[in-house]
DNA sequence: AATGAATGAGCATTCATTCAT
DNA sequence: TATGAATGAATGCTCATTCAT
């Protein structure tokens, strides 16, 4: 029986989550106590024990929680039997989307990787390895001989993640470097040039390599 | 007087840097403890206090000498009168010798920014002005209006910096996924996979663009 | 619901207050550690942080136990329509009586006023400007007037304090210099002796100023 | 041989003993940090132990040069065959003036009596003693018979001491709770004040007990 | 006489977690 | 489910003192 809650005294385990990713993506798991999870999510500290056993499992949760949104985004993207190129657009814009939108998962994940957790590198292991198969069946195969240069993806695959997503781990600094206004008309700039980069990178065009339709 | 130190009783101050690097990339800052650095380093836990003030000032003093060699990278491959793309693909062989041998502090440098410790962002905020004032003036000036697209500094700059150095991030969790060994002769093709993935995207050609000679 | 305490463990608050006054009043508050408070207390160090926030909020309320106290004596003494000499002598009885069961507050009162904790000295001078308030309204204005000179009540207000207090401030000094045993009866002609001496000095007598009765 | 300094660097053992007196009153000995005291005297930390063995040996000399003036007070005052009326008076007037230009070593006379350090009570006892026989000698037993109450050192000393110094010790409250400037004029009527309570208390009047001359 | 490095014990406070209710 | 009290270990930092130079 799901309980009815009244309105103000919403499901505490959400709660609590929601506190703890807001306060591990800005002061990161280690420097964030209990206390301040269990008074930010309005709760008494012993919830967290009982819901999640320990802090370690609030992360485990929210580092889930990322990977289930992040391969929702890659199957849904690269499903289908439109060209590469389509998918990865595709793939590009929607990730933009999400990593817009779940900033502080996002940070928690590239960012916590303690060494001496050892099973939450391998929890991050596996579900790497998930995505980067996703994208070699469901694109690299595609692809393949009709590149001008062979993709790694040992290679690619970091380079790329790292290129989408540095944007948003640095984005404090970046707000100290750069007056540019981070909004909604930025990030869908951002999201073009990030395909163009990838694709023709800086020197490249897009028309020397293959005519193409609009593959927006 | 520099005062000749016998061995095995080195530079404590140096020591107690170097083990609190090791440990700041391993565990994180917060997770790392004052005591076990000055266990690491060999050297009396109160003389943290008195060579750094505080153990935020050990890691103020590692980000100092990240950017210290990171900016003497940029400087050194951007200087001079060589073609623009010739400077990056300096830039870039450089950069990923430097990657490597101070994976410990880029690993620090790109993971801790606490936004409890808004000075550490700040002077993050600082360095990177400067960095990014050298490729304007040093690169990006000499090639403008000579590019297919213009190139806006602060998109491109956070991805290729983020491209380049994801992998070196990511390794402990990249391990766990391909069997790629990274070794001397793999970050050679790296950095060369790195600067064609910069310069002609994964569906450019180098012969394309333009008719050049040998740019390494 | 009160909880029912079994003889053994009995109310933690109540215990570190008590063992802090007793420490407080022998080595000083800064001489003295939470863990000989806990220890002392019978109780984890930790309870001191859960009860009082602090050391300082220790004494704090061990403050305020005093003025309390202190207040509730002053009250009850200068209350009611009799005569101010005899209102006079029953608060110096009164007075003496909780100077000697409560010496350890008294020594924290008098002996603690750190500059660097500038909120102390300001509660204590609230506590005092009502002290001083209560003998204005219910002592000196009814004396105005009556007496041989005017009574400046901020010149004799700390000497009548002073007076009364020193011997409890001083007693392990003064245990060092005179023989007398400080027992029940002691206090009793103490009691009276200050009463004599704040009322017609070392050179008057009572019969001299004016016939009274007894002022008893 | 007498070293001359040069001005700006006086005598260090003097600077030390100063900056301990006057962070000893404002902070209370244990809350006293010796690198404050070295910092404050601007001087090595080393030459605390190298002039006073430690920081109790300041707090040691601290003690000893403030009986010393006391005492030295004390015996002018009461020397010589004046009327011992006029002897108490002499003696207020000084002892007021002294404790106007020592107050912060008043302070550490009176506050710090740690129980934990025995031989400091011990000191005090004796000093004490001293002076307490310096009154027996050359005042009370000069006025024997002729009091109308006799005077019980025991209780009458202690009670004058804190009669004077209470305003002394209280004094940073008391700004908190009265108005009055506690300027030079203020302690000349200070000292008037407080002898005429000691003689006539706050019900008698001067002339009441004999005809006398100007006392002072 | 003076320095600055070094020591080891100690400081107040906070930690994540547990448990009886 | 939910609470608040309780635990013991750990936190970063400072203490007074010593010592070689």
């Amino acid at each position: 029986m799901t309980p009815m809650k009244i309105q103000g005294s919403p499901d505490p385990k959400q709660q609590i989550l929601e506190a703890a990713i807001g306060l591990f993506a800005r002061k990161g798991f280690s420097a964030t106590g209990v206390r301040e999870i269990a008074q930010q999510a309005d709760v008494n500290i012993a919830m967290i024990s009982y819901y999640f056993g320990s802090k370690r499992g609030i992360l485990e949760a929210a580092l889930d929680l990322f990977f289930q949104r992040y391969q929702a985004v890659v199957e849904q993207a690269l499903d289908g039997d439109d060209p590469p190129e389509q998918k990865m657009r595709r793939f590009i814009r929607s990730i933009v989307i999400l990593l817009q939108n779940n900033n502080d998962l996002v940070r928690i994940a590239f960012t916590e990787l303690p060494f001496d957790m050892p099973e939450i590198a391998a929890f991050k292991a596996e579900r790497g390895r998930k995505i980067a198969a996703l994208f070699q069946n469901k694109l690299l195969s595609a692809m393949e001989g009709k590149l001008p240069r062979a993709i790694r993806l040992e290679i690619v695959g970091p380079a790329v993640t790292g290129m989408l997503v540095s944007h948003f781990l640095l984005r404090p600094v970046l707000e100290g470097i750069y007056r540019t206004p981070f909004n909604e008309q930025f990030y869908e700039q951002y999201a073009e040039e990030m395909a163009d980069l990838l694709f023709y990178g800086v020197l490249g065009t897009r028309r020397e390599f293959h005519d193409e339709g609009d593959t927006r």
